[in-house]
DNA sequence: GTAATAGTGTCTGTGAGACACTATAAA
DNA sequence: TTTATAGTGTCTCACAGACACTATTAC
């Protein structure tokens, strides 16, 4: 923050690129193709010029409802938090900008609205995703974002931001598998959860799955925010 | 990232804000007195304008070298990632400025240059810092450096980046005990670094204090990054 | 001598990993 | 009946917290 003549500042495009995650049969991530140049044709990360009255924080939020289409409770469960901003010189071809990354974690999966700007958008596994060829420096960060996302699973209650408002010990746990991508011991991942003060809330409901099992508990989000000590993955934290 | 019109963007000054971090007595963090409106007379991070020429990154750097005057071994032994953009649209009352914060953690105090923009520096001690009147959202930037660190300390090695290139077992407490505020027990502090693989190496060198005791044996960084499991602080997290 | 620090040993409790066992549902 | 799931119990090992003890330095 230096004393420039503040007409004479260098001038910068400002945007946010959303990665939004969710959960179904594993990890997926929203991805639209893009209708203009550069990468016409190439899937993208949804997001936006942030506008000039409003903060980034208002900007990730707008992207998220036009690009999700989220409302009401699933909008209200959905997580967002800043992820890190990109700003290489060449990272747009046409200008400079500069691109704060959000990471999104949604309880389901809405049907994404093709905007202005997109000509399709669509949900992809998260190893499908990290194979296609991405615009712009996208690539890099879905996996900053994954990252981010099974590092928070570990030392925090964020898993119910994937779940929805009500739900089994059993699907919270496979909300974990997913992200982790890896199997958990049933009965260790119910003590520590349990045990986690302000993790979960049980209600008087009990689901039964579609394939057989006794009839399950169903629990609400708790109000604890933090896991300590954490749930680790304890196995190698690559990508 | 949107199909704009390229030359119809809405233009963003980008900055870099610094909160670069050292241990003497206790955490103390380096401040600048700005020369220039707004907040003239106010202390501030060090920090400035995005270069069209540079990265972001690259900026930091720059402006690491510049507000510190580190180099050499110094230089190559102070830690710096990103911790976060700060983009409220009335936070620069000039224009609107987009600010990439940056947290440096070094291993020791060179004298600070008052650059062009600023008529002082100087470091303050962390809990004189945060009392003071401090430039634009400058103080809750320093807040969330402050709480980046402690965690890093958590799971990783980092806190060699404030010790220098040699150091005594307990040199390296002594780092740990200012950062989180709070005084750990000697025994097992030694233990779990000695446990870790790669966090130190020892040399055949002692090292007697100035208050007498027995001579220290002296440690090298290691090449471990990770500490798994982590070294936990087990109090709130407070501030 | 005393104070301060380094280095080591040990007991205990918590909690995670592994795994067994029973109960209840759908097919 | 088989398969799939829920719920519980238990053994063991790793490890952190607490704390005691000895050794070596400056003063």
């Amino acid at each position: 923050m230096t004393g420039y003549d503040p007409s004479s500042f260098p001038p910068f495009g400002v945007t946010v690129d959303m990665v939004v995650l969710s959960v179904t049969r594993g990890l997926e991530v929203l991805l639209i193709e893009r209708g203009a140049e550069p990468y016409a044709g190439t899937w993208a990360l949804p997001g936006g010029f942030v506008l000039p009255t409003e903060s980034i924080d208002a900007a990730a939020d707008r992207e998220l409802v036009e690009e999700t289409g989220l409302t009401g409770s699933d909008l209200a469960g959905t997580h967002l938090e800043q992820l890190g901003t990109f700003g290489s010189v060449d990272r747009d071809p046409r200008m400079r900008v500069v691109s704060v990354a959000y990471l999104a974690l949604t309880p389901i999966q809405p049907m994404p609205t093709a905007g202005t700007d997109a000509v399709a958008a669509r949900w992809f596994p998260m190893e499908e995703a990290l194979e296609l060829p991405i615009a712009f420096d996208h690539h890099e960060i879905i996996e900053v974002a994954v990252e981010r996302a099974r590092a928070k699973l570990e030392y925090t209650t964020l898993a119910t931001s994937l779940t929805g408002p009500d739900f089994t010990l059993g699907e919270l746990q496979l909300v974990y598998e997913a992200v982790w991508g890896r199997e958990l011991d049933r009965a260790n991942f119910r003590r520590k959860i349990l045990a986690t003060d302000g993790f979960v809330e049980i209600t008087s409901e009990r689901r039964t799955g579609r394939m057989g099992g006794a009839p399950a508990s169903v629990y609400r989000p708790g109000r604890g925010k933090v896991m300590s000590p954490p749930l680790l993955r304890s196995e190698l934290p690559s990508t």
